[in-house]
DNA sequence: CGATGGGATCGACATTCGTCAATATGTCAG
DNA sequence: CTGACATATTGACGAATGTCGATCCCATCG
């Protein structure tokens, strides 16, 4: 895993996945492996000018804040969301690279063995 | 989730995912969010046939032997796999779709935001 | 039939995870 | 500076997870 959070896009095939690949992609997927923080991502994601203030969150998910705070902060270091201070509130929008990469990786495996002659 | 294990494709974003598909993702995002499981995959869909008998798993990942069985039937459950039982011997393929119709789903959300007027 | 061996299941264990109440930190309004 | 409020951090607790040794199940081979 390298700064920004993004692991070194793995082509999930080609390749066996290095045990250190494997250990970054992981990471990676847990970040988004939880209802609570796809729905925050989704929230996010789908918000009008694409940017969510904190302070909305805990109501519209059901959960204290605390929580929330703990999930927001474990999704900004995986590297799926930006946050911004502006004043008294915290502002977050996604970083669209991250998901783009992981879909990509994914999207690799899912099409490549379909109808390819064997080597 | 339905009976294939592929939870119903939500956009992840245009509606707020609602709590039930969002569980189903992070089910499926689960399964995959594990570094022994995404080599396994890995192994799998990059072999030159494009299935994998369990026989070697244990060997290629260090793991012991219930570790490995383990992992797999989790990814069979999860629909990323599928087992085929040939004699004495399991073998494993991927299943195209589950990991394609995941990729869509974040390609989505990553891709939507980006240079679009606000309104 | 019994013996062999691949693979699943069970039981136990340490570790990680999701959650919230309590508290701390920080920022603005007066 | 003080009071009010938004967010982060801490501490605790139950639940889930990854791991492996021991064991069980079952297909094949003599």
């Amino acid at each position: 895993m390298n700064r920004t959070g993004v692991p070194c896009c793995a082509p999930l095939l080609r390749e066996p996945l290095s045990e250190d690949d494997a250990t970054a992609l992981a990471e990676l997927l847990k970040a988004l492996a939880d209802p609570v923080r796809l729905r925050l991502v989704s929230l996010v994601a789908g918000s009008a000018s694409g940017e969510l203030c904190a302070c909305d969150l805990p109501g519209a998910l059901g959960r204290a804040q605390p929580t929330v705070s703990h999930h927001l902060s474990m999704l900004v270091k995986a590297g799926i969301l930006d946050r911004e201070q502006r004043g008294k509130w915290a502002w977050f929008r996604v970083r669209p690279e991250t998901l783009a990469m992981l879909s990509d990786v994914l999207g690799d495996a899912g099409r490549s063995r379909s109808a390819e002659p064997l080597r």
